[in-house]
DNA sequence: CTTTGGCATGTTGTATACAAAATGCAACAC
DNA sequence: GTGTTGCATTTTGTATACAACATGCCAAAG
């Protein structure tokens, strides 16, 4: 068997357009506001208009585009009160991702979050914040995935997602950081006592800091 | 001028054929597990195959449909599990949806949801379950409303959405439906007294509640 | 009798042609 | 000079033709 390619189930092109286009929102290449171009677009993401206004339409769906009648799609512009209400929505879905996971969680499991922890607070040393991001991601998504929920697996995402357009670059200040990291530890404690309560009040105090964070970097664009 | 035809603002294709295509899967017409033929739907919604297409992928993005490569589309079958996932989530959104009601609802609002719940026991009283249905379920729009949290109640009224495609008919015993009366009050009464903590208790365990009921409908099809 | 290969048919996937609507520009009236 | 009207162009919306894929049937081999 060969896996350098994969000749077998490969993806349909409106889904493939539908990826190439979140790409290019969240990275800033379609900035919020931009309008469409049918035409434009299938061109350079070499696929027709047929497809490419399915990738529209799921894009829609996932509120990441506006579709006006007559007048085409664009990416839409999230204004600092849309960024609050999707943040108390995930929080609160944060929250009882916490709660489930702190009932179901297993030894193991709390042993491998423990491990990810200890990965987290070196890259929190060594002040390597790329890695600290995508430690402190893989920690978030773990505990999801132990709540065994799908449906607030992807409610969540799919919110995340949409806020991912905005691309912001938080400006953690070193207080900031330290106390995210000694959160995170208590967090896993929580965790480990299958104290639901006290996860849920840390992930949505969490997410209020978060937040913030944020707001501050769209005053400033 | 002639109102007889609608000429102006129409809806666009696409979107009236979701729409249609939402109530034949919610009332049934469209069955569980059904698989969707393209060109014997389109003939039947008097609409060409492309916007129906469209209205595929939204229906598919709100989880009304699965779509298989090269399979077309089919109506979801949701599982026990599903439900159970589904009514974790609402119940965790509702419980948000009544904690920032406490904090954000006025007098004028709290009179008018008791004038509601008035009705809602003289419905009760007469034992008229169309009525109660109705203004139950306007109580519970009025509350999200006031929550003020636009991407909440979209969030909640797909989910909701989806789990309609069960239409369920509870099966409503006296006493759980004066239990369920007495809530309503405890409800309004803990968001007269912006008491969002304990209206965010009684919202989640009125959904657990909700949850049984449509359970025990699921054994017996 | 079972299994497999190939063909016929139907269904989905994509591109494209055509229609309808919006947009921009220029000429004309005031 | 300003505002308005009409036309040309662009862009979106819909239908349809064609290609790729899946499905079911029948025949032939084991």
């Amino acid at each position: 068997m060969d896996g350098s390619h994969f000749p077998i189930a490969q993806m349909a092109l409106p889904e493939a357009a539908a990826e190439r286009l979140r790409t290019l929102i969240i990275e800033g290449e379609l900035a919020p506001g931009a309008r469409l171009n049918e035409r434009e677009l299938s061109e350079r993401l070499g696929v027709s208009r047929t497809p490419l206004r399915e990738a529209f339409r799921m894009l829609a769906s996932d509120g990441l585009l506006v579709q006006l009648p007559n007048r085409g799609a664009q990416v839409v512009a999230l204004s600092a009160d849309d960024v609050r209400h999707a943040f108390e929505v995930m929080a609160s879905l944060e929250g009882l991702s916490g709660e489930l996971a702190a009932q179901r969680v297993t030894d193991a499991e709390v042993a491998e979050l423990r491990a990810l922890q200890a990965e987290m607070e070196a890259a929190h040393a060594q002040r390597d914040l790329p890695n600290y991001y995508r430690i402190n991601r893989a920690i978030h998504d773990r505990i999801n995935a132990i709540a065994a929920n799908p449906i607030l697996t992807q409610t969540f995402r799919t919110l995340n997602t949409r806020l991912h357009a905005l691309r912001f670059r938080s400006n953690l200040v070193p207080a900031k950081w330290d106390h995210a990291v000694a959160e995170h530890r208590d967090m896993i404690d929580a965790l480990a006592a299958h104290d639901g309560v006290r996860l849920r009040d840390i992930l949505v105090r969490h997410l209020k800091t978060k937040l913030q964070a944020v707001l501050e970097t769209m005053d400033t664009p």
